[in-house]
DNA sequence: ATCAATCATAATTTATAAATTTTATGTTTC
DNA sequence: GAAACATAAAATTTATAAATTATGATTGAT
C-alpha cells in the first residue's frame, strides 16, 4: 500500500535492471546530457557491466523514448528540442485531460482518501535542499511523482496510466535540465491544492482546467530558459 | 508520400530488426500463442540466429505489449484475457476519439484527401481471400490499418500516434485470434466510408461516435468467441 | 595548386559461442 | 507427508569474433 509507484513488478535482480535504473536517473538527471553518443566501452566502463545487460536496458530505454537508437550506428541520448517540449506538454495536457476525467467519473472515496494523502505529504516535503540558492529535493520529486500518479491512477486503464507515466518521464527530463533557474516564485504548492480541492468537489471541468495549466506553465517556463536550448530565434517555439 | 506505415526509420539491415518483424508478424498471427514460454533454445533454432538479437527483439515486443519479461524467468508471449480485451478497447476509443477530434480541428485538404484515398483503396480490396470461407486477407489488412491511422494522424502529436499504434497492434492480435469465425455479416465497409463522411462533414461528435461504436462492436463480437477465451462465466466479461 | 573521389585503416557496432548464475525438478531423508 | 538436498534445465552474463561504418591519406582531375 505503501509504494504507490514502484508496484511495477519483480524485484529487480538482473544486472539489466539494476543498470536500467542507473541508466535512467543519469538521463533524468542530465548527467547523460541531449544528443549524447552512448558508446559500449565508456558504458561498460563507467557502469561496471558486461554489454548484454547494458544493451538490455538501452532497448527498454527507447521505449520509454530517452535513448534513441541508430541502425549501425549506435545509441544516443534522446536530443530536446523547444518543438518536442510543446508537442510533449500539450499530449500530457490532452491524455491527462482524459484520464482525470474517468478517475472522477469512478471517484471511490478510498481513491480521494489516497489523493488528500499524497498531497499533503507533498506539501510538507521541502521543494528545494538549500534555503537560499535553488537545490533539487529528490524526496519532493518522488513525492511529486506520485501525486500526480494517484490523479489519474482511478481512471481504469492500466495501459493509459503507463503512457502518462511515459509522458512525465520525458518531461521531467526537461524540467531537471532546466531548473538551475530559481523559480519557486511560482507557488506550486497552492496549484497543486487547488487540483484535488476541485476533485473533491467533483468540479471536473475546474480539476482538468487547472491541472492542464498546471502543465502547461510549468513548460512556458522552460521554454524561455535560454541556457538549454542553443538556437533562440523569436518565433512562438513552434519548429 | 506512399509507405504511410513504414515511415517509422531507417531500413532494417541488423539482423535484430529482421528478427523483430519475424516474430511480431507471429505474435500478432497467433502462431505463438498466448502465454506460450519463449525459450532461447528454441527461439535460435526456429528464427535461424544468435541470442544477442533475438534478445533485443524481445525487449522491444515487450515494449509494444505483445511479449512479457519475468526477472530470471525468461520471455513469455504476453496472455491473452476478457478483462483485458476490454480495457484495450475502453482505452482505445477514447485516445482515438481524442486524436480524431485534434485531426479534425487541424483539418487541411491534403489530409482529407489522404483519408480518402486510404478509405477507397480499403473499399477496393476484398476482405477474405476465398469467397466460401472466410481466409484472411494480408492486403486488405495493410489498407485497414493504414485506413485508421491516417484517421488520427493529423492530430500533431507523434507520441500520441505511436500509443494508438500500439493499442492497434495489441488488439489487432486479439482479432486474429478470434477471425476463423465468419463475421464478414458485418458491413464494416459502410461503417468506415460513414466515418470519412462524417470527416468531411465537419462533424466531430458524429465521426467519433461512429469511430467508437466501430471499435465497441468488433470487441464486442471477440468476447462472444469462446474458442479463445477458455472460461466462460455468465458474467460481462469484468473481472 | 586546390578540390573531389577512392582506397586503406581504425574504431565501433553487431553477432556468436562459451561460461556462470539462477531457477526448476525429482529424489531422499526425517 | 513435508522439508532438504542433489541434479538438471534454463536464463543471464562474459568473452571473442565478424561485419559495418567512420576517418584519413593518397591519387587523380580540373
Amino acid at each position: 500500500m505503501d509504494a504507490v509507484i514502484e508496484a511495477e513488478g519483480q524485484g529487480p535482480s538482473t544486472q539489466a535492471s539494476h543498470v536500467y535504473d542507473r541508466l535512467r536517473e543519469d538521463l533524468l538527471s542530465g548527467r547523460l546530457a541531449p544528443s549524447r553518443k552512448l558508446q559500449m566501452r565508456f558504458l561498460t566502463e563507467a557502469y561496471q557491466t558486461g554489454q548484454t545487460p547494458l544493451r538490455e536496458a538501452l532497448n527498454r530505454l527507447t521505449a520509454d523514448g530517452l535513448v534513441e537508437v541508430r541502425e549501425q550506428r549506435g545509441f544516443y541520448v534522446k536530443d530536446i528540442s523547444r518543438a518536442e517540449l510543446a508537442e510533449l506538454t500539450k499530449t500530457r495536457c490532452w491524455v491527462e485531460a482524459l484520464a482525470l476525467r474517468e478517475s472522477m467519473k469512478a471517484a471511490t472515496p478510498q481513491w480521494e482518501e489516497r489523493l488528500v494523502l499524497a498531497q499533503h505529504r507533498l506539501s510538507r516535503a521541502p521543494r528545494s535542499l538549500s534555503a537560499t540558492t535553488f537545490e533539487d529535493n529528490p524526496e519532493w520529486e518522488r513525492l511529486h511523482r506520485i501525486y500526480h500518479r494517484v490523479l489519474i491512477d482511478n481512471c481504469g486503464s492500466q495501459s493509459l496510466i503507463a503512457f502518462c507515466g511515459q509522458l512525465a518521464d520525458q518531461l521531467y527530463r526537461y524540467r531537471r535540465l532546466s531548473i538551475r533557474k530559481a523559480f519557486p516564485s511560482r507557488a506550486v504548492g497552492d496549484e497543486h491544492a487547488a487540483i484535488v480541492q476541485a476533485v473533491l468537489n467533483a468540479d471536473v471541468d475546474g480539476a482538468i482546467t487547472r491541472l492542464t495549466a498546471h502543465y502547461q506553465r510549468t513548460a512556458d517556463v522552460i521554454l524561455q530558459d535560454e541556457t538549454i536550448f542553443p538556437e533562440l530565434k523569436a518565433n512562438g517555439g513552434e519548429g
